[in-house]
DNA sequence: GCTTTTCATTATGAATGCAAAATGCATTAC
DNA sequence: GTAATGCATTTTGCATTCATAATGAAAAGC
């Protein structure tokens, strides 16, 4: 006796979605990744299962599931017999993913060329519109989402789950190093350029052009990224 | 009394390897992870833990666990209160994540041409030669293996770990495609001269005609993979 | 006085137990 | 005869428990 309202097979009434229930694992994963990402949890920190355990209010197996998978996303390392501990976002790790990312970039941007709607790039020409005002009001944050939410739109519309789902998870680890934070004004003017470039590649749907503003964009975040982590790990030693 | 020989710290005895203690957790994960990619747990199959628990002889929480590792591999799927099932390839998914292979591919050929020494571009020759050999020899499976290789290896000298992390993640999941299984006789012809020019390339440390080589070879690669998997899913619808 | 050893405490890895949900089957109503 | 309902069984989600390894502190040896 599911108490749902599934006894009614006629079409038309599948607006009755299915009631949310969310498992406490799912809900714990997404908790826990939140507070690595939020940085409330320290990279290298040491994550003793007990206190995260009195935290959430939950008992350590739906906890322990949670950081394996965590731990296979790569946000925390597994040490046998000694619990888990925050992964340290190193300069050359954050590199390669840069490096990763840039490479995903060009290749969605070309492929959403192909495939973008007038009604898509207005869409993005509104969240362009939208940061570049964030820029002139110097808010940082709200450059800084609006900046991801136009890299994202452009991924999603490429079309590619696969290539969608990586980009992601890339872009969750990589959120740590938060470059944005530290942003020069000269380099802040030049990606909010580089972003007009961009908007005019993808309004001409010209992919090759694209796919070479994205990754030369992804190229100059990186030096920020990488800087901002080195200047963070030289207060630390 | 950790029974380790930990107490002697001068260098030099860094030989001592820590002995191998894999948690039963990570076992877990890794036996299972081989069940579905050898396809003894059917595609589309609901994984009953009990099974699972007395086929590895432990209990239902380390098993529970590696499911939600596997989970976020993609390689199965939880259904809430109805336990996992094994996620099917779809012939669109395989063609998203050969996209991707392809792309990740192409970066990792023009990176290596640019880090690769005389020593490893001798590796893959030898590679080459022998997976040449195999494909003489008719051994389809051997000539696989040596292909695998030859591709992953290359990814490794582009030095970049989260590449190749998520390279054989790909990998790994696509391998269930087993697309070397009917491969034409021309398509084969086509593949080891495809791999002949990517080598040329390579000694030639040609990074730009590499990347180009290396895609296209994996488009057509894909062609194979979806073709195949399309002959699977009509046989059973 | 410093190192080493021993022991108590704590935390982790894995198993078991219990409540809730789902599944299958028999019965009943039509 | 068919479809719906109620009930027993099985399976899953989570909490708890137990065994073992790690950690820290006191005592013994040098």
């Amino acid at each position: 006796m599911s108490g749902n309202v599934q006894s009614a097979p006629e079409p038309g009434i599948r607006s009755t979605v299915p009631i949310r229930r969310v498992s406490l694992h799912d809900e714990v994963v997404a908790r826990l990744r939140e507070l690595v990402l939020e940085g409330q949890l320290a990279p290298g920190m040491r994550v003793p299962e007990k206190m995260l355990c009195e935290r959430f209010g939950v008992s350590r197996t739906p906890l322990r599931e949670a950081l394996k998978v965590l731990a296979a996303e790569g946000l925390v390392r597994l040490l046998p017999n000694r619990g888990a501990e925050v992964t340290r976002l190193t300069p050359k790790e954050a590199e390669e993913m840069f490096a990763v990312m840039a490479v995903l970039e060009a290749a969605a941007g070309e492929a959403a060329c192909r495939r973008i709607r007038d009604s898509e790039i207005e869409e993005i020409r509104a969240l362009h519109a939208r940061m570049v005002e964030r820029y002139h009001a110097g808010d940082r944050p709200g450059y800084f989402d609006l900046n991801q939410a136009i890299h994202r739109r452009i991924v999603e519309i490429a079309g590619n789950s696969v290539l969608t789902g990586i980009y992601n998870s890339l872009a969750v680890r990589i959120r740590r190093a938060r470059y944005a934070a530290n942003l020069s004004p000269a380099r802040w003017d030049e990606a909010v350029r580089e972003h007009e470039a961009i908007l005019a590649a993808l309004v001409a749907r010209d992919g090759a052009t694209l796919a070479r503003l994205m990754a030369d964009h992804l190229r100059h975040k990186a030096q920020a990224a990488v800087a901002t982590l080195r200047d963070e790990q030289g207060e630390l030693s």
